[in-house]
DNA sequence: CTGAAAGCGCTAACAT
DNA sequence: ATGTTAGCGCTTTCAG
C-alpha cells in the first residue's frame, strides 16, 4: 500500500545520468548545465520527488533545524514568542523543533537530549521554574551546539541570554503609582526563587525605598503565578481587613484572580482597590476596567534570540556570549491611572 | 571547537566488540547477554553517547515523528490542542514536528512538503481559512502517509477527521436563550465560507426556525473572527438604533469586541444587551460579567486525532477512514442566564 | 550470543 | 560538465 518514495536514484535511472548529477542539479549546483538541470527538475517534479531530509542531513552533517524548549504553550507570553520564532525561522529557511517541558525538569532534560540526538544546529530555551541542575547545559556546550536562554535565565557563566529587565519594569510601574499619590501598595509576588519573581519584587522594593515609602511586609505575598493564587492572596488580606490601596501583581493571571475576588466581595476596581500587573495580554483591554500593565515585548525577545543563534550557527569560530536585556513598556489602561483614596 | 559526537563505533572500539553488538545492546535486544548489555550501556553513558536520530531513522525507515500543521499558535483554542497533542505524543514516545501556516495557503503547502521530506509517520492538520486547493492532500495520500484533519475539515472523500459538532453547539446556545425568553437574537457570524462560520450560522437559523422565532437579517452580520469585527458590528447596529436583545458571536474574541463597544457607549451587559459566544477561554471567567459560551472540548479533539493517527501508523494494512464528531457543552456564566427586556 | 556484510538516501571530494 | 568512490551513523539480515 505504501507507495515507495521516489529517490534521486529513480530519477537518475530514468534519465540515464548519475545520482550525483541529479543531486547537484536539484540544488542548482553550477557544475550542471542549465539544460540538464532543467530536464532533471522537470522529471523530479513529474515523478513527485520529495527529498529525504534525514538522508540529506546525515550526509551533510547539518540539519537546518533549531530546537526550541518552552515550559508552556497555551499561555499568551510563550505563545507569542513561539509564533514569532517560527516566523523568523521560516524567513531564514530553518525548521523549528518545538518541545514543551510542561514545567517538568525531567521532561526538559529528555527533550534537550532528543534535540541533540536530532542534531539540531542550535537550541533556544526557556527553562522550567524548577530547573536547578545545569549539567545538561554543560553537555550541550561540550557538544558545541549553540544555546541561548530566553526570559528565564539560569545562573551560569558564559551563556547567551535574552532577558527582560524585569526589575526595571517593576520600578516603572511602582514609581508611576507613587507619582499618582499611592503609598499603600502591595505586591503579590509569585515565587521569588524564580528570576522573574525575584526581580519584580526587587524592583518593587527599590522603587518604594527610593521614594521613602514604607513597605508593609503583610502586603507582600508569595505563592504562585496563577489565578487562584491571586484570588487567595486577595481574600486573605480582605478578611484581615488589611487591603492596600493598590496591588501590583507578578503576572496577569494573578491580577485576574484579584478581579474575581474583588467582584465577589463587592469591591470596585479601581475605586476601592486598584491593580496593576506584570505582563501584557490582549484581553486586558476587555476587562472592566481595562487592566494596566508592564509590557514585555515578546517580538524583541524572539528577534534577538534568533539573531544570536543564527549568528552562532553560521560563524566558524567561537562567538562571544551575548547577554541582551530588553526594556519593558508601561501600558496604562483603566487601572492605576489616578489615585483613589483608601477603602 | 565542535567536539565530535560519540558514535556507536567509538563505543564498540573502546570495548572491542562490534558496532552491531553495541547497537543491539542499547536497544535491549534479547540477542545480547545481560552482562555485555550492562557494560555497553555503562560506557555509553560514561562517554556521553547520544544516538543520531537522523541515522537511526534513515536506517529504520521510520521516524517516530508526527507532523502537526496549525494556522495559529497564540490562540487559546489551538494552543490547547497543541499542548494536548504534545502530551499524548510524549506519553507514546513520539516526537511532534509543529509547523504554523499563519493562515497562509502557500506556507501550509510548503510545510506539508517539508513534513513529507522529514519522513514523518503521520500528519495532523487544521487547514487555513483560505485552503481551497486540495491537491497536496492527494500527494500525502499517495505517499501512504496517514493524515487526519481536525476542526477545519476540507470537503474531500475518504479522509480521517475530528470535527466539532458546531451546528449543534449553536443550536444548544440559541435554544437555551429562547427558553429564557429571548426572541430578538442577533448573530455575529464571522465568515461563512469557513466551515465553523457556516455551521454555526446554520445552527442559529435552525434553532430559530424550529422555535418559530423570526430571523431578522439585519442582525446577522458577517465579517470576521476578531475583536475589531465584533466591535464594528456592534457599533453599526447601535448607530442604527437597531440592537437585538441578545447577540450570539461566532468566536470569543468577537464577543470581546462587543464588550468593548458596549462599555464605550455605556450599555450594560447583560441588562441592556446580552451576549453568548462560541469558544471557551479561561479569561471569560474574569470578564464582567463572566461570559457564557459554547465550549469545544479541545482535549477530546487531541485525544481522538492522536488515536487515529497512531492506529493508522501501527497497522499494516489500510484502515477505514474515521470521522469523529465531538459534541460541545454549554457553559453558563454571567451572561445569557436570564431574560432581559429589550433596551 | 556475537559479528560481518549490506544498504537506507544523500552529498563531498576527487577524478575524468 | 558529468561520473566514481566513499562514507555519514545506524539497523537489518544472515552466518558463525
Amino acid at each position: 500500500m505504501k507507495a515507495k518514495a521516489i529517490t534521486l536514484n529513480d530519477i537518475a535511472a530514468k534519465l540515464n545520468v548519475s545520482t550525483v548529477t541529479v543531486s547537484k542539479a536539484l540544488r542548482n549546483h553550477p557544475d550542471i548545465s542549465p539544460a540538464t538541470t532543467k530536464l532533471i527538475k522537470n522529471t523530479a517534479e513529474e515523478l513527485g520527488y520529495t527529498p529525504n531530509i534525514m538522508a540529506r542531513n546525515l550526509s551533510a552533517r547539518k540539519s537546518n533545524t533549531i530546537g526550541l524548549v518552552v515550559p508552556k504553550i497555551a499561555h499568551f507570553f510563550f505563545g507569542s514568542i513561539i509564533e514569532n520564532i517560527y516566523d523568523i525561522a521560516f524567513e531564514n529557511n530553518y525548521e523549528i523543533i518545538l518541545t514543551v517541558s510542561q514545567e517538568n525538569t525531567e521532561r526538559e532534560k529528555k527533550h534537550i537530549q532528543t534535540l541533540l540526538a536530532m542534531k539540531v544546529d542550535g537550541i533556544i530555551i526557556s527553562i522550567t521554574q524548577e530547573t536547578r541542575d545545569y549539567e545538561i547545559f554543560e553537555i550541550v556546550k561540550r557538544r558545541g551546539v549553540p544555546i541561548v536562554f530566553i526570559d528565564r535565565i539560569p545562573q551560569i557563566e558564559n551563556i547567551n541570554s535574552v532577558a527582560i529587565n524585569d526589575k526595571n519594569g517593576a520600578i516603572k510601574a511602582i514609581e508611576h503609582a507613587i507619582k499618582l499619590g499611592y503609598k499603600k501598595i502591595g505586591h503579590f509576588a509569585g515565587y521569588t526563587n524564580i528570576n522573574i519573581g525575584r526581580e519584580r519584587l526587587l524592583g518593587f522594593k527599590e522603587a518604594m525605598e527610593r521614594n521613602n515609602i514604607a513597605i508593609n511586609p503583610d502586603w507582600i505575598i508569595e505563592g504562585g503565578f496563577g489565578e487562584n493564587y491571586g484570588y487567595d492572596a486577595f481574600m486573605r488580606l480582605y478578611k484581615q481587613n488589611n487591603l492596600p490601596d493598590l496591588i501590583f501583581t507578578v503576572t496577569y493571571p494573578v491580577a485576574l484572580g484579584v478581579y474575581m475576588a474583588a467582584a465577589e466581595v463587592g469591591l470596585k476596581i479601581p475605586d476601592d482597590v486598584d491593580v496593576i500587573c506584570y505582563g501584557n495580554a490582549k484581553v486586558q483591554n476587555f476587562l472592566s476596567p481595562p487592566l494596566s500593565c508592564v509590557d514585555q515585548p515578546t517580538d524583541k525577545i524572539s528577534r534577538n534570540a534568533m539573531d544570536i543563534i543564527l549568528h552562532n550557527i553560521n560563524s566558524q569560530d567561537l562567538v562571544e556570549p551575548r547577554n541582551i536585556v530588553i526594556e519593558t513598556d508601561l501600558i496604562l489602561r483603566g487601572t492605576c491611572t489616578k489615585f483613589n483614596k483608601a477603602t
